[in-house]
DNA sequence: CCTCGATGCGTACAGTGTTCGCAAGAAGCG
DNA sequence: CGCTTCTTGCGAACACTGTACGCATCGAGG
């Protein structure tokens, strides 16, 4: 590189250097390459100087516009929580089931597009002063407040769901990242490591029988309906009270 | 180290380092060691040379007993979900619900005492062949079975709760662990951030109204509450298709 | 034209996980 | 007892990490 810049003329390199196609480097430019270098390449795979690459410019230079690694990961954060579809408030009380369902689900694919962020929510927590959130946040209690909630109800129904989500696709996220690194499928893992477990399960009788039946379904539509099952029981827990 | 070795006559070395009180270094050591270092100092402060000092030992060392520091992680985590409390098979098939808010509880404590779990929960997911999960689970099946609960059943209403828990109890050591980072209490964040975070609110009207009220009362209660309103929403859920 | 604040970046530092090779003791075996 | 083999601890080294500092270079404003 340091040859290469004295080898050519330096004007070349000041011109090319000076002013790069649009402002060079930008707080959302480096949030937005995070997300992607995150998605493609995993966690372990973030560090400055990685990033840096990717926006042609060295590791250094992104802490004029970010404080700290964390402090970027709060950004990524919520810069992911803005894709996010938030329900229109129902015309009918009866339809905060739906949205609910709706938004629950927006939530589910959003976490399995990013898995990395269930390493990052520990940590982070829900960045809960991010704009992205908050704005999410106040749609979602609109939404109850239209189908007549009070602003605690809607606020209680929200975060019960929000927990149970988030608590299931965390560790379906932990999955699919587990199998990503070591470039397996489900089917994969199931052929190969299957004797295994069943083999470490059978001290355990119930664990044994449990698993014994469904092995033959594919995982991912298990998955998916046992997601919406748990789904419908909490919010059956919340119209009770309702009705 | 070197120094004190050629000073002192080498027996003495030898004797002190060959056979250290029990014997020396093993895996449980290791894994008790680390949960100790993590609940003391944070999950930043586990590094390898770290956690062989704490034992005297170099940190290479503990590649003799460890395979590296994710598999060190995987162990720590079964090793804590080894503190849960399963209560006993119910004898009357409605004391099912207790028995899972007790189980319920005993979680939330257990992450509320080792909150680096947060962290580690995304990367490792619940380790699902760590032999204190496997056990753990099978015995709470064993209480769903004793409720009269079919397996499937059972395990449905066990990954729903466990999922709720988790969810919740995530985002609570998150913050824990974000006020214990920059030594705060729960006091002190209301007091010198609550401003600011009021601005930051004003954009977003129900946010706004919503924690407008709730400011005055103690914010430990306030969360174990919400947790125990939104478990019961959860149980009233499964208790409806039941009766 | 000249100055000034903003921006990019090379260097450097302390620390990380992990590999490798060596030494020293333990254990099996004659 | 001796001899060999296996296990265990560890110092040195490697490739990397996040980040502080100071020096260049730039566009804009006087």
């Amino acid at each position: 590189m340091t040859a290469d810049e004295q080898q050519v003329p330096s004007v070349w390199a000041r011109l090319d250097r000076g002013r790069r196609e649009q402002q060079s480097l930008s707080q959302e430019q480096i949030v937005a390459a995070a997300v992607r270098l995150l998605d493609t390449e995993g966690l372990e795979a973030l560090s400055m100087r990685n990033l840096g690459k990717r926006l042609n410019a060295g590791a250094t230079s992104l802490y004029r516009h970010v404080a700290s690694k964390d402090e970027l990961l709060e950004l990524v954060a919520d810069e992911i929580y803005g894709e996010l579809d938030v329900p229109p408030p129902p015309t009918e009380p009866g339809q905060w089931r739906e949205a609910t369902v709706a938004f629950a689900h927006s939530v589910r694919a959003m976490i399995l597009r990013h898995p990395w962020i269930a390493s990052v929510l520990g940590a982070a927590g829900m960045s809960y002063l991010g704009p992205n959130l908050m704005r999410i946040t106040d749609q979602m209690l609109g939404v109850y407040e239209a189908a007549g909630f009070s602003l605690g109800e809607g606020n209680a129904v929200m975060s019960t769901v929000l927990a149970y989500v988030t608590g299931v696709t965390i560790s379906e996220a932990a999955w699919v990242t587990m199998l990503a690194r070591r470039g397996q499928t489900d089917q994969d893992w199931f052929e190969r490591l299957w004797p295994i477990a069943q083999e470490a399960m059978k001290p355990y009788p119930r664990l044994s029988r449990l698993y014994a039946a469904g092995v033959d379904h594919d995982p991912q539509r298990t998955r998916d309906e046992g997601f919406d099952y748990g789904l419908g029981k909490v919010l059956d827990g919340f119209a009770a009270t309702r009705a």
